[in-house]
DNA sequence: ATACTATATCGTGATATCCCGAAATATATA
DNA sequence: TATATATTTCGGGATATCACGATATAGTAT
């Protein structure tokens, strides 16, 4: 009754039962959990883009660098409500940015963050 | 004064100077921010990936199809906890899943849910 | 039917996020 | 210095998410 290897049946039990048996089947699966630097870092990552204003902030970064009240036009939302939006991608690392003047010009810090909207958005279709 | 291209000299003002000047850049700006349902999906799967433990689990659904119980005892989290996971993973499209017998067997939807996750872990390297 | 296991849903208090006005900070210009 | 624009940060009420026990549902076996 003890199948360690396929789960085409799979071992399933009780989680208190389980506590004091030593399967090395709990030990395989925990092993495939990562680290939680690692799983923080991707949650912060995917938190930052959790937001339809941020999704459509880095949409416009795709053509290039703006400002924050070019943002704020585009999107006809307050101005600390951008600039909040700003400072959270930022923070994930998904934008970078450059003083000019009395300007900051928000850009997108790497192709990676693109991609993921590429990705969330190639999903929709073949399912 | 009225740069409508590049921004290396943003055309920039107050949001409110703004409103009764329908100058063109805004429109072009605005024109970039895609739909609002297109927006919506992609938020629906970034917010079900905004979670360690959905995180966690997407990472062992890596290796193959698991039941609750199994992510249960790799995540030691109270079997509710995971099962409203789940339904998250699910209703974003990031997982399926099938009956065999008492046990509920998930496994990841499509391949770009991996795609996600190794974008997201591949961020941290460069910059 | 009864009992047992596996999973899903519900209800709810704790916590986090969101949105935005108000105030603070920074830079350029007269 | 005074003024105007651009941006950031702060405060706090509204809203959403979280975790999880309790309960409900479904399948299997006796």
């Amino acid at each position: 009754m003890m199948n360690t290897d396929t789960p085409s049946e799979p071992t399933c039990y009780g989680l208190n039962k389980l506590v004091d048996e030593p399967t090395e089947r709990i030990e395989t699966l925990q092993s495939l959990v990562p680290s939680n630097e690692d799983t923080e870092q991707k949650q912060e990552i995917f938190k930052a883009l959790a937001n339809e204003d941020r999704i459509r902030i880095l949409e416009i970064l795709r053509e290039g660098e703006r400002c924050v009240c070019e943002l704020q036009a585009a999107l006809e939302a307050p101005q600390s409500t951008v600039a909040t939006h700003l400072r959270k991608l930022k923070d994930a690392g998904l934008v970078k940015s450059r003083k000019q003047g009395t300007w900051r010009l928000y850009r997108t810090a790497d192709t990676a963050a693109f991609e993921l909207l590429n990705l969330a958005e190639a999903m929709r279709d073949d399912e």
